[in-house]
DNA sequence: TTGCGTGCAAAGGTTTTGCATGGCA
DNA sequence: TGCCATGCAAAACCTTTGCACGCAA
């Protein structure tokens, strides 16, 4: 398995520089540009399965959307230990550190018996600056 | 708008006596036969987004999966005021209905200004019943 | 009769796969 | 040289759409 080749190195790197953004294969076909060469779709949709099993990336599907969406893991976060709010207005993931967190978990498991999956579960939501954006319309 | 028709009130009828179930398309046309004759996917398409209109189903799509999944809204239930958890075993889906989430939605908009679309969270993971199962192997 | 749902087929869009080629170790 | 990623094209899949027909009011 080789992971440093041009192709994945470009991705990879579009996606753990905007870790709050998430891009659609379009999206990475548009945007990562290697002499002048896109990058065919085929190799785009192997090197994101690749990269989703190291854990490296998310993927996730927007309600009303009909296509995938994947966002880079910031370096050295475990994106099993916390919750991520996302929101339905810009887009953006929010990798949520916050001590009520584990209450809140805890009290799921042990009052309704469920174990939250973190790395699936999604927030959606309208976060802060979307919100005073919308107040000030 | 009709909404009586024989394949939509058989669709209905089997989303809403099925609650905690989700149906992909394909479930649907198995499953709901009139007379020896199965529904066309076309149809059951329209009957869907005429439903999810009429906020009588839910749709969503389940980490893993590449096409919609669809569960009818308890008759009566408003599920834009609370919770739902996802089993990632069984599929099985749970309306909540705790006064901890109160809590935490308000903490959610308050400290983190997060304003929390009940509709569209899903809060996966492992139900009661699988995590026995599971246990049991 | 009129309107709207239905059925069938075709189209549209996203994602996957097969196979030959090419690059890195 | 050998293995694996790549490129291209085709296929597979899910979903939507067009159009003619049929049923219910």
């Amino acid at each position: 398995m080789r992971s440093n080749t041009k192709a994945r190195e470009a991705i990879l790197n579009l996606l753990q520089s905007n870790t709050n953004r998430q891009f659609t294969v379009e999206d990475i076909a548009n945007e990562v540009i290697l002499n002048g060469i896109r990058i065919p779709t085929a190799t785009i949709y192997r090197t994101l399965v690749f990269f989703e099993e190291q854990k490296l990336i998310n993927k996730f599907v927007v309600p009303g959307e009909n296509r995938a969406c994947y966002q880079g893991i910031p370096k050295g976060r475990d994106c099993s230990k916390h919750y991520h709010l996302k929101c339905n207005t810009c887009g953006k993931l929010i990798h949520l550190d916050c001590e009520i967190m584990a209450t809140f978990t805890t009290h799921m498991e042990n009052e309704h018996g469920f174990a939250i999956d973190l790395e699936r579960t999604l927030l959606y939501g309208i976060c802060v600056d979307c919100k005073i954006l919308g107040a000030g319309k």
